[in-house]
DNA sequence: GTCTATAGCTAGATAGAC
DNA sequence: GTCTATCTAGCTATAGAC
């Protein structure tokens, strides 16, 4: 018989300590050394395996990206209504943001950044093309529902920030929604609540 | 002749320069020195008139905060209609936030931390309190619509979310945001824009 | 591939002269 | 109210033994 867990590799157990602390106190307020701690390494280890922090975030960065890309790039690559591929694309990103909680918050922390990457090195571009594949698709998507007249006329670069807006913060926003909810974010009732509502807004607005 | 710029006190010049550098780089990207050198001080002056870094942080903090306050808590306690009085609320965030282009980095920073707003600290708590306020302001404005059924029947939390979401997130959106828009996004054109955008889909969703 | 040791620097905070 | 000097502790990163 096998173990029922397998064991991980030293390489992909950092990269998962670091995907919860980067998500939990930003690139600035993550060390090493407790990233090494955690993942049961002396601290020199890690250079071993990413040879700067900053390639560590990077790959952070585009692991937890390229999952969100899994997703939703078969959805805006569906052949369905405009209409009914946004409301897939509302519904597979709020499902992979509460599959993965830390993804909401390493990504509202990039995007707040003032550099939105940081330096230039490979790991950090190759994350930079995976978030620029995900805005080509949504965008696409706002685009072919406009001109075939399904939605209304709208500033798209503008929609598109709403989305993010309305989608990523709602799950970036930890304890402070937690407390404004009164129920845990990434709760089955919370998610599908959270759909309703975005998908609601998206539809009809608030009115009556 | 008075001179035509009234000197600061250093007080005020270090809360002006720590409000930059916390929105810019984040709580812990921010080393005291910085602020001290940017304020035209040795780092020690600091700790004459802040007693830690954290208490200058919570007053950064509780003055963003009061200034969007005192913005928004006259237009929930007007008297007009909850529809009328939604469209100002988003006009008037959205201008304070435009106007001082820190204020939602700082915000949005600070909702996405762990522990929202650090230790427990005098103004800590104050900063905290002020952000009460408007949260409360909110959420009575939506209930007022909802039970003169002005608004559809919706979850009033999920929707505080998704107007901060939509409002906070793309004025922090910095660098990001505006090579999406392809433009500043404190421009005169991208905000009118933003609140056109806002209050269509608050009304009547992205549907034609 | 992991370790100890250490370099070189910066952090927040304090003491005490002026 | 501002300064210099200093403390302790943290940081990223490297060198080199095992």
């Amino acid at each position: 018989m096998k173990p029922s867990v397998t064991p991980i590799s030293s390489r992909d157990k950092i990269l998962e300590v670091a995907e919860v602390l980067f998500a939990r106190r930003g690139y600035a307020g993550v060390g090493l050394r407790e990233v090494a701690e955690q993942a049961g390494l002396g601290k020199s280890s890690l250079f071993h395996h990413f040879k700067s922090k900053d390639a560590l975030y990077g790959e952070v960065l585009g692991q937890v990206l390229g999952r969100i890309r899994a997703v939703l790039d078969p959805i805006v690559g569906s052949d369905v209504t405009p209409e009914l591929r946004l409301e897939a694309w509302v519904d597979g990103l709020v499902d992979v943001l509460a599959t993965y909680p830390c993804a909401a918050r390493l990504l509202m922390r990039a995007l707040v950044e003032d550099d939105p990457f940081g330096p230039e090195l490979l790991e950090v571009n190759a994350a930079e093309q995976v978030l620029a594949g995900i805005l080509e698709g949504i965008h696409g998507l706002l685009d072919d529902g406009v001109r075939q007249g399904v939605f209304r006329d709208m500033s798209i670069p503008h929609s598109v920030q709403t989305l993010i807006g309305a989608t990523v913060y709602h799950f970036a926003s930890g304890e402070f929604g937690e407390n404004l909810l009164g129920q845990p974010l990434v709760s089955s009732d919370a998610v599908r609540r959270h759909k309703t509502e975005l998908v609601r807004m998206l539809q009809h607005g608030l009115l009556a």
